[in-house]
DNA sequence: TATTATGGTGAAAGCGATTTCAATGACAGG
DNA sequence: CCTGTCATTGAAATCGCTTTCACCATAATA
């Protein structure tokens, strides 16, 4: 392996000389040429864990994820990859399997090393999270929760519910069930059905509490939740669904109940699908920039990293959303 | 940042000492307690820079994929980060969205330096993939595809498409058409087409060269392909897709032109995609254990690294498939 | 002419571990 | 009592880079 020194001595420069060429310190021209074709001729490239030893600076950005198989997350890692490969940084990508606990353990062994900053795809906040957020060393940006205290890129959950209910209200008549999430996410459990139960009431067609239900994010979980309402309360005309993969549940369960197709107008969720979309040609739900989030999120990251000190950059952004299909 | 020579004083032994403690030589039980209280006590955690400039290994692998916001990638890279989690390993995630030269280009930068070893998910092999995989110095694994001599973990796509032609070929009454990805990607391009065409011709109903269009792995593209060939030719009663997420375009093309549900019955794709599978009841298609791959790709790679300098582990190994609902 | 900037330069001091190496003390065998 | 093992030990040399610092021309200013 060619180091520096060896560059160096074709050149017939000291290796400091290497070093400011490389990154630009005052350097003479006729040196910088020397140094340039010294380079190419040995096909020198400097090792990054000395540099990083030295400067204390990696140039990677840790990402943690709940699920990397999901549709979601994986374009929001699509949009943080994006502006990390353009802006010269890698991606350590941690997947915790919607483990909250594992997400702590990260947050641990990131901050204790290698990398510059931390880009969290959030799900639950704990006390413990927020405590760990607080105080870790490198900046840390979150999506997909508002976090007070913390930067975090956002989009406003109560909001979309409240006007998806609200739309839905006028649209359906019967009655309506709703499928929802742990409440420990805020944004998809608490402030979804929050929002949604006061769209509803807002127009007019309030939620009964006995239909709603409660999955885990998976399709399977959707699938099940939908039978046993079906089950339960065979009247129930309308099941609105925390995510769109919850919804393709339901939209089975619909379609095994009441026959084929059947579904299509009966179900709702989050999030816009490709395939949900192109396979049921559009049930109501919310289109969230996902891609986008992640975009935001990183740049905002590496301004503060790359930006001069003033860690100015680390904000709070909340990202619009679409209403589908009503 | 309390480093390794703070713990020696405190334990009042050589930071020598405390190495190997860390790293299991010769110590005295006695010394060994008083470095582990002192290590306790200040919290120490040793900087993997430091270490990785000294020992020359990051304990990082770098990951490859052509696009991460893919069902079967997404999948398969959550079997590799399962494996890499559990064995003490991080992963780096690099996205090429589908460019051939920045797979390249990763390779070459994964190889100069940070990482210890490498997974490929990859899709076109060229020339210059297989010079670059020869001259790779760390170990290095396929995912999907079968290169000779290199390392990869694949499926047999021309078997599997093999089967799923004959199969349907016996089903169907009428023509039959398809719709590839390029031949560039051998697996899902070459071998299913032609592991296609050779099953239909065993089964007596040759495919019609005229009815054979190409995508380009994405819903949209599978949409207009099977457009495209509706309107050609009116009477095509089957539309075979090299990939589920194609499938699921074809069948939005069917269900519009043909009418709602008319799909379900006349589109067969590849990958068992979970979402498809639960919104059409089930279209024919082949199971693929992605997260398997992935699994057993990265432990192939970590055995080789781990493994006593015989680097026996790399080898090539095929998964098996399963037509599902033909 | 005497100063003071100013652009360039290399020697050398780290960054925080690991690892070689020679030295030590204890202890069994002769 | 001497010698050869053998388990332990710490000093010191790296790993390959960045960065301070002292220093040197040369140009500009007083």
């Amino acid at each position: 392996m060619v180091k520096m020194k060896d560059v160096a001595e074709l050149a017939g420069v000291s290796s400091a000389a290497v070093s400011r060429y490389l990154n630009g310190g005052y350097i003479s021209a006729d040196k910088a040429e020397r140094i340039k074709q010294a380079i190419e001729l040995t096909g020198y490239v400097r090792s990054s864990q000395a540099r990083a030893l030295r400067t204390g600076s990696t140039k990677l950005i840790g990402v943690i994820v709940p699920k990397i198989n999901s549709e979601s997350v994986s374009r929001i890692t699509a949009g943080i990859g994006q502006v990390l490969g353009r802006r010269g940084y890698q991606m350590l990508l941690a997947n915790t399997d919607n483990a909250a606990d594992r997400e702590l353990e990260y947050l641990d062994l990131f901050q204790n090393h290698p990398v510059d900053g931390i880009v969290l795809v959030a799900t639950m906040i704990t006390d413990e999270h927020r405590r760990a957020i607080e105080s870790c060393r490198v900046p840390i940006v979150l999506i997909g929760q508002h976090v007070e205290g913390a930067a975090c890129v956002y989009h406003d959950d109560y909001e979309a519910a409240f006007e998806l209910g609200r739309a839905l209200a006028g649209r359906v008549d019967g009655k309506i069930a709703y499928i929802g999430v742990t409440e420990e996410d805020r944004a998809a459990g608490y402030d979804r059905r929050r929002g949604f139960e006061a769209g509803l009431r807002a127009a007019g067609n309030p939620l009964d509490a006995a239909l709603i239900r409660l999955g885990s994010f998976t399709l399977d979980s959707g699938y099940r939740a939908a039978r046993e309402l079906l089950a339960d309360a065979p009247d129930v005309s309308f099941i609105a669904c925390a995510t769109d993969t919850m919804a393709a549940g339901a939209l089975r369960a619909l379609d095994e109940v009441c026959g084929m197709g059947e579904g299509v107008r009966r179900v709702s969720g989050f999030g816009d699908n490709a395939f949900l979309r192109a396979l049921t040609g559009g049930i109501p739900t919310v289109h969230y920039g996902y891609l986008t989030s992640g975009v935001e999120a990183t740049n905002m990251l590496l301004d503060a990293l790359d930006g001069e000190e003033g860690e100015s950059g680390l904000r709070t952004l909340k990202l619009g959303h679409q209403l589908m299909n009503v």
